[in-house]
DNA sequence: TACTGAATTATTCGATTGACAAGCGAATTC
DNA sequence: GAATTCGCTTGTCAATCGAATAATTCAGTA
């Protein structure tokens, strides 16, 4: 992840520059690191310094490299959203204009696995999108709102879906794909399910893909 | 909500005690606020400061009848599990031991009006539930196990579901139940549906009532 | 009425937070 | 090789947090 411009060819100032390594390098560490506070505690929860000591770096580094702890913040959604939109979107491109049933439900399986591999994402949207501040508009104006587009568009057509539905369908299939992996301890600790587990993602897929789209076309 | 104990024929204590009945209002009125302050900010955003001044009491009041805000927050819970309790259980009994789908989907249906009128138990569970420490513990034995019990037991008899899907029907219940009311300043940003509304509540209900107990019995 | 104890207030404490300023030292540049 | 840039460290700041303590008010009792 510590990849700097190695294009080779270019005109202006492109040296090895140890520099820009170390500083690429650390950004990143900080990132990750932020990445992982936040899922586990929350915004508030995850304190600059404990970031900077997971990503084992100090605490000035954070103001210096992102400014503030929002910046941070911000930055580090926008690279778990870069990394995992491409999944969905590449995914849904591929399934083309005509969607069939077989289709939408491969769609879901692979949101299903996003959604597991990833639940801080939930957990984001969680903790954002129970108050209306500049930070949610942010998200849904950058983040949410193309993926809204995406998804309504494609259960609109499989499923037929009267179209004053589609908030409760997409949030009902956002909840009903997520919970269980957002809240892994606690169902560890309800039932004897482990829900990180490959067979479970996959029953969890298959089981939220045939609520949404059942077998009889109705 | 501030009545006490107003049966007439106890054996010991009980005068009218103008006293008791401000300490118990005033106890209400901070357990209010607190179930408030929670449900927008959570646990760490909610400052006991602003609990007060919500309530209209002294700061210190707090540490007098809670002890700790982790007690309060406790005690929050509690009062919010008792009332679903008392709601869904009720509803549930009054089913009986046959339950037809149409009873099953009311049921539903009063689950879901539930969680709309308290999604501050969908973020309590939420954040609660991603880190498996002490709180967590008393959280599921106390109030999520009984009602897992109730609500998977049901599940099983109305719909032919494999006991091994237990875990996913019930967390995907919960989550496609609650999610739309826990983010809802995202939803209302994103589309143009307020899901505090009574009929989007009841659409809503209807919505998931339908996705989980389809009208085929098939 | 004088007294008592509980409910409430006012004040303060130690700890932690995000953010900032000044300086160091190695890498870079001239 | 001297000068300088810049990633980084150190130390510190005001603000805010939960909680504890002392002071005060006031209803109930004898």
């Amino acid at each position: 992840m510590a990849q700097v411009q190695s294009c080779g060819a270019a005109a202006e100032a492109d040296e090895a520059t140890t520099r820009d390594l170390q500083r690429e390098e650390t950004r990143e560490r900080i990132l990750k690191a932020a990445r992982e506070a936040f899922a586990e505690k929350g915004f508030l929860g995850a304190s600059t310094r404990e970031i900077a000591r997971r990503a084992n770096a100090n605490q000035g580094l954070i103001t210096y490299h992102f400014h503030t702890k929002k910046d941070l913040w911000r930055a580090a959604v926008d690279s778990m959203f870069n990394e995992l939109g491409d999944r969905l979107t590449s995914h849904m491109q591929a399934v083309g204009a005509n969607v069939r049933r077989q289709d939408a439900r491969a769609a879901i399986r692979e949101y299903v696995h996003f959604v597991a591999k990833y639940p801080e994402l939930f957990h984001l949207m969680v903790d954002e999108g129970r108050v209306d501040d500049e930070r949610l508009q942010w998200l849904v104006d950058t983040h949410i709102k193309p993926r809204y587009e995406t998804i309504a568009t494609g259960l609109l057509k499989v499923v037929g879906l009267d179209e004053a539905y589609l908030p409760h369908a997409f949030y009902a299939l956002a909840g009903a794909a997520s919970l269980i992996f957002a809240v892994a301890p606690e169902c560890r600790r309800l039932t004897d399910l482990d829900p990180a587990t490959e067979e479970a993602i996959e029953r969890h897929a298959e089981f939220v893909a045939y609520l949404f789209i059942p077998n009889d076309p109705a």
